[in-house]
DNA sequence: AACTTTGGCGTATTGA
DNA sequence: TCAATACGCCAA
């Protein structure tokens, strides 16, 4: 039996290059062959040489498959059928991923994670100016490239400052990468600045960015990624045979979930995910001292690299074991794994059955609008003895229990593949837990994790105009369904005198002192209203609850809070209202004896006195489009204005989108007084220059609607007390 | 160039 | 000054 893929690349012939494991851990190149295939829609298509065409079984709309004999046969016979005008073809790209479903092939195949061949890499740069490092600089230089593989590092090292010396860098960088052979390449913010950056001095000096398998070059072309409700645009690098893993985007897609960190830098991640514990467990260096540094004190700036080197590889632990279990089961490269959406993946699985069993495929359904979940929030203000139950994993219970197919799915393939994964991923959750060796339950864990997410998104598949298999009317009943069994619970909680707080598409926060140090007796008594498969659990108990609007409430659980809601705990929000609030909540949740009124106070003094920092008075927002894109439309009469956008302008280097900016507001003049014509971004403040000085009439003003907003809750006689409310 | 869904809160902009 | 609306961010 041959070792397990580790590296895959369809050349322009349509020769497919394999890396594989081989005993002792080594990587032996192979060739397979690939059938370039496509699906046929209703309209006519030219013959050509070398390409066969074979009708399809059922009713789809690609009713029939073509194969050619070479990619070059194929890519001749699509120049016909573009230049004859037919429509309605469907081709698998990358050509990777259509190797891999004709073969039913995966990559790293039974390869345990730690058997990936990882590299991590990082450079550091200079400029003769000292100013931001500008790779399109003449003078601009790479000092030093770091390289961690196996955890050993490796530094090249700048040996002059020529461009000679540059030359050879690049050209070492070459030799190295050739030698070590990694399968991925990890950094972080790798796409924005070290590749890109290498590959500007690269064609600078006329050396070949060969840093990919089978002494392939570098493929760049700029890409987006979609990062929850915003866009990240970035110059996409593909090695043939390698993976490149950014964890500054891997970073950014595991927040959507977390949603706690404030900035995504290495510095800052690695402290988060507990890869580096003390300040003095490492190296720091400001980004104006690095270049002096290298000249100055050598060792420092070694030392700083391999820190930095060090952080990149425990937070790509974390991150990578994630997407690398899923490309065992989707025939996807570990790249597209970690920039596709889950949509792709899933497609591709359903493409493969279809194609295996020369079944006719659909074109993507049109979803109309449906309803969610039911979402209410029932009392608002204090509670005590608040207990939480949730169903667990409700639409895919839901699904499970419908055992109903999309209606295109001829072939029965969905709801078979999600039961399939739920047992795989039951089984992985109790290997994480029983496995004999600490490599093998984390393995376990990473797999059960990955197949979590993957049935989470099931649903949203059948949602999705753009999932071949979509169901908007499957969907529509899954989140019917949902909200009647919701209402079932809260009409069983309500009968044994508790007091609904809150409720949202799953999960029930009530009040009740009668159960609260018996959760399971009242489990018991609401789970009865529910069909069997579906399964309530008792997700938490809590001292106090404050309630204040749908999907916006804190909890108190010992002495920490737990705050939920966009009014809450929103990034975007000015700091020193998020501190009122949190002080607010600390109070009501009798944590803090004191309440917010002094701190009100204070506050109040010390903006009208100018003597709150800025970085307590800016907002912070992400882009939603690049700056100079931004400048473009405004200059055509777009709409509408932002202030965060607005300030992005006055910023150098300008951030891209995606990027957060904070800005703040200076005082209003003839003619600018909107938001958008007075943001500042918060990096331009300066204490010393008064014509930067912020506007205290801006913030005092926040404060009045922030005491209007929240006045009520401690400083007024609340209304009339509902049932178990406290204070 | 790429895309899982709906529901909800709060703020800024817009245009009258 | 006020409403309608667009947008950002979050819950599930």
């Amino acid at each position: 039996m041959s070792g397990a893929l580790c590296g895959l690349w369809v050349d322009e012939a349509g020769t497919v290059h394999v890396s594989r494991e081989v005993a002792g851990g080594g990587r032996e190149s192979g060739a397979e062959v690939l059938r370039p295939f496509a699906w046929l829609g209703a309209g006519e298509f030219p013959a050509g040489e070398g390409v066969g065409i074979e009708a399809l079984a059922g009713e789809g709309f690609f009713a029939r498959l073509a194969h050619a004999d070479s990619l070059s046969a194929f890519e001749t016979w699509l120049a016909a059928v573009k230049a004859a005008g037919a429509r309605g073809l469907d081709v698998v790209k990358p050509f990777e991923s259509q190797w891999l479903l004709q073969t039913r092939n995966r990559l790293f195949d039974r390869l345990p994670f730690s058997r990936l061949r990882r590299c991590q890499l990082d450079i550091e740069t200079g400029s003769s100016d000292g100013a931001f490092s500008d790779a399109g600089k003449a003078d601009d230089r790479v000092l030093a490239i770091g390289l961690r593989c196996g955890g050993e590092a490796r530094f090249l090292v700048l040996e002059a400052e020529t461009d000679e010396a540059e030359k050879t860098l690049l050209e070492r960088l070459n030799a190295a990468l050739a030698e070590l052979d990694p399968d991925t390449i990890e950094g972080h913010n790798l796409f924005k600045f070290d590749l890109d950056y290498l590959r500007l001095r690269a064609k600078r000096h006329k050396v070949p960015c060969a840093w990919g398998r089978f002494g392939q070059k570098a493929k760049f072309r700029n890409s987006r990624l979609k990062v929850a409700e915003r866009w990240v645009d970035f110059p996409r690098c593909d090695l043939p045979g390698r993976t490149v893993i950014d964890t500054y985007l891997l970073v950014q897609l595991h927040d959507i979930t977390a949603r706690e960190l404030t900035g995504y830098g290495l510095k800052e991640v690695a402290v988060y995910f507990g890869v580096t514990n003390d300040e003095d467990e490492r190296t720091y260096l400001a980004g104006d001292r690095i270049a002096a540094t290298f000249r100055e004190d050598r060792e420092k700036f070694l030392a700083y690299l391999g820190d930095d080197l060090r952080e990149t590889a425990g937070v790509a632990d974390v991150l990578l074991p994630t997407y690398f279990e899923q490309v065992k089961t989707f025939p996807v490269l570990l790249q597209e794994a970690t920039l596709r959406g889950n949509t792709g993946k899933i497609d591709l699985l359903f493409l493969e059955h279809y194609y295996h069993a020369r079944q006719a495929c659909p074109v993507p359904p049109e979803v109309a609008p449906f309803e969610g979940g039911y979402t209410r929030s029932f009392h608002e203000g204090v509670f005590r003895h608040v207990l939480h139950f949730d169903v667990a994993s409700l639409y895919p219970s839901l699904l499970l229990l419908l055992d109903r197919n999309p209606r295109n799915d001829a072939l029965g393939v969905f709801i078979p593949l999600l039961r399939k994964l739920r047992e795989y991923r039951l089984r992985y959750k109790q290997l994480a837990r029983s496995a004999p060796t600490a490599d093998e339950r984390a393995e376990a864990q990473a797999r059960q994790a990955s197949f979590k997410i993957l049935i989470n998104s099931f649903y949203g598949y059948l949602g999705f105009s753009g999932a071949r298999f979509g169901d908007g009317e499957l969907a529509a009943e899954v989140t019917r369904r949902g909200r009647e069994l919701l209402q079932k619970l809260i009409d069983a909680f309500a009968a044994e005198d508790c007091a609904i707080l809150e409720a949202d598409t799953d999960g029930i926060y009530l009040s009740s002192e009668k159960y609260h140090a018996a959760p399971g007796a009242l489990l018991e008594k609401a789970a009865r209203v529910l069909p069997a498969g579906i399964e309530l659990e008792h997700d938490g108990s809590y001292a106090a609850m404050w309630c204040y609007k749908a999907k916006n409430y804190a909890l108190r659980d010992g002495d920490r809070v737990i705050l939920k809601g966009s009014a809450l705990r929103s990034r975007g929000i000015e700091p020193f209202l998020k501190k009122l609030t949190g002080r607010l909540i600390r109070h009501l949740l009798g944590l803090d004896a004191e309440s917010p009124a002094a701190w009100l106070a204070e506050l109040r003094r010390a903006i009208a006195a100018g003597e709150l920092p800025v970085s307590e008075l800016a907002k912070t927002e992400a882009l939603s489009m690049n700056p100079d894109a931004y400048e473009r439309l405004m200059a055509e009469g777009g709409k509408p204005r932002r202030a965060a956008a607005e300030a992005a302008l006055q910023m150098n280097p300008r951030p891209r989108m995606g990027e957060r900016v904070s800005y703040y507001l200076v005082p209003k003049s003839k003619g600018q007084t909107a938001d958008w014509q007075r943001a500042r971004p918060a990096s331009a403040f300066d204490r010393s220059r008064p014509e930067t000085a912020y506007d205290p009439a801006a913030y005092l003003e926040k404060l009045d609607d922030w005491a209007a907003r929240y006045g009520v809750f401690f400083n007024l006689p609340p209304p009339a007390p509902a049932q178990g409310e406290l204070f």
